[in-house]
DNA sequence: GCGCCTTGCGTAATCGTTTACTCACAATGC
DNA sequence: GCATTGTGAGTAAACGATTACGCAAGGCGC
């Protein structure tokens, strides 16, 4: 039962070699014979040997694993990145450490620090801070930052939130509102900020002057989206559209309508962003953006690793926008 | 830009001491003065010197890591339990990798060979497998099974999900429903074959007959069990009630039902299981047997915890039931 | 037959830690 | 005053891999 864990030393002596000849056989490195490849691999097979990779990391100095932070693992959009990234980066050879930061910095420096202390090769984030400078002075890996954009982010793996916003509000424009209410997160994230413009972007295009006090804020989350909209609803009767900065907001939204008696979407029609699984099941299903997260997955890992290859060199930081596109249901 | 990385041999220079001293004073252990702790921790700390933990867990032979496989991060019920364990353990100075198996057993043995590769120093387990014998004539790590219950697991931490299935067959029965459709996972996990269980055996208690065609298979997803719903629902008129191997699943029903024009709560009710979410969302807000997610990360990593103490000696299999409730809502 | 390349291996240094031994010195007990 | 114990440190040997270097033997061209 307490069998003391196999090293290389063990194959090359069970299998007559040295271990410079095990290391190599096992890496695949060449200068040997096929013969003695066989031999060893047999030993290998027979005697359960499992490399050791930590002393690897140790010796190349380098770990075969990226780090990734999101800000909270049940919410289904960042999980679905969080696979997709897995999905592109296994193949090539990489495990995953996934830490939730909870949307804390501090909890996202401490994760940061045992990812460097871990020797990681390169981190995708999805940062909660506004700023990531005093992150790059404390560490110097690859990181590659997603979804929202913090200041002094070197390559960058973001959504057209813009387009996203000026697409939804383009088509409640065109669907007939006139007094569109803008739901947004009360955290004043790069994508939050965009997907404004993209509003006020498309009130400018059909000649709709903006109204600042159409524009609310509240928590990213289902009951504080309902609460805010339920206020909103009765101080403003004239509302008739709303755009929200998220899928779970909308559906507070949606349910705040309804309880106040609005026929959606005759009444009021309710666009969201993300494309998240429950925007087909509600009733109504959900108009929506829909965000690309396996195109996210694909492209952080494709620019990540670019830049693990080139570490020694100064990488040049690549931004890569992710289109994304309307997806009309049945609130609008 | 390119500075070299610090280790010990470079503070201990810096601060005129041995490595042995940072060593200690690094780790705690004693045997150094204050004075000569103070300087070098300021060494450290202006220099930036990150400990490399691979070195460390070579020597040590301990990696501070435990791994977690789960078989889809995208489902809301384990990314709570994921988050919950990363609560309780990370305070214990671990570190967690979380490993998607995609309900494959073939990357979850990949898997599991990585993080004994690495080194990990205990698993906590949702796994795919009916049978767990081969992973541990594989590898020999502390592994404690949730949620489902593999043939030859050792430790075990697993919702009651018989008495969850009584509930809410019971309750189903309570409010007067006399044919109740059971709608089970297509796989025969231990969750599954339980939640049965309590369904036949409320049904003994209240003296009402099972018939073995109200009990329907679907995959596990809202399309499918709505789609087996609808058939179902328009071959038996006589149904008057849906128990539900989870929320989506229930949802699927729920859908189903409504689209065939039937009331709800009144022509059928429905129970669920799991209490993710969107039961509390989606309209008519779903009955539904809950499930303890932070219990069930609190619980796994306190048997893991005492798994990896007591690593040496053989340590007792331990299985901790995690009691579930039932939670009211509207389609009942 | 001589130089030179290639192939197939072995030797030993090295990566950054931890820790079992030392050892000097001071304090304490009797 | 002498044995004993405790404190603050240093030396060096691991941990398990990779890899630069060395070397022998065989093949090849000329």
């Amino acid at each position: 039962m307490e069998e003391k864990k196999l090293s290389m030393v063990d194959i090359a002596k069970l299998s007559g070699v040295s271990i410079a000849t095990v290391s190599r056989i096992i890496n695949k490195n060449g200068r040997y014979s096929k013969e003695t490849e066989r031999r060893v691999l047999d030993v290998i097979e027979k005697s359960g040997y499992q490399l050791n990779l930590n002393a690897k990391s140790l010796r190349t100095n380098k770990s075969q694993t990226i780090g990734v932070i999101v800000p909270d693992i049940t919410n289904e959009f960042f999980a679905k990145i969080v696979r997709s990234i897995e999905k592109y980066i296994m193949p090539k050879g990489y495990t995953v450490i996934v830490c939730d930061s909870d949307e804390s910095e501090s909890l996202e420096n401490a994760h940061i620090s045992t990812l460097a202390a871990k020797g990681v090769d390169g981190i995708i984030h999805i940062s909660t801070c506004a700023d990531v400078k005093k992150i790059h002075d404390m560490v110097s890996i690859p990181v590659v930052y997603i979804d929202r954009r913090p200041k002094n982010a070197g390559s960058l793996v973001i959504s057209d939130n813009e387009t996203g916003g000026f697409l939804a509000t383009e088509h409640l424009i065109k669907k007939g509102c006139r007094r569109i209410l803008m739901l947004r997160d009360k955290n004043s994230y790069s994508t939050v900020r965009h997907r404004c413009l993209g509003y006020v972007g498309a009130h400018e295009q059909y000649s709709l002057a903006v109204d600042q006090t159409l524009i609310v804020e509240a928590e990213v989350s289902y009951a504080s989206a309902k609460q805010a909209v339920l206020q909103k609803l009765q101080d403003d009767r004239t509302i008739d559209g709303i755009f929200c900065n998220n899928d779970n907001m909308a559906l507070g939204a949606l349910h705040a309508a309804l309880e106040l008696g609005k026929r959606i979407p005759d009444d009021i029609k309710i666009v969201g962003f993300d494309d998240i699984a429950i925007t087909q099941i509600c009733n109504p299903p959900l108009t929506t953006i829909r965000q690309d997260t396996d195109l996210f997955g694909k492209k952080s890992v494709e620019i990540l690793l670019r830049m693990m290859k080139e570490k020694s060199k100064a990488f040049t930081d690549e931004v890569a926008v992710i289109p994304v596109s309307l997806v009309v249901r049945t609130t609008t």
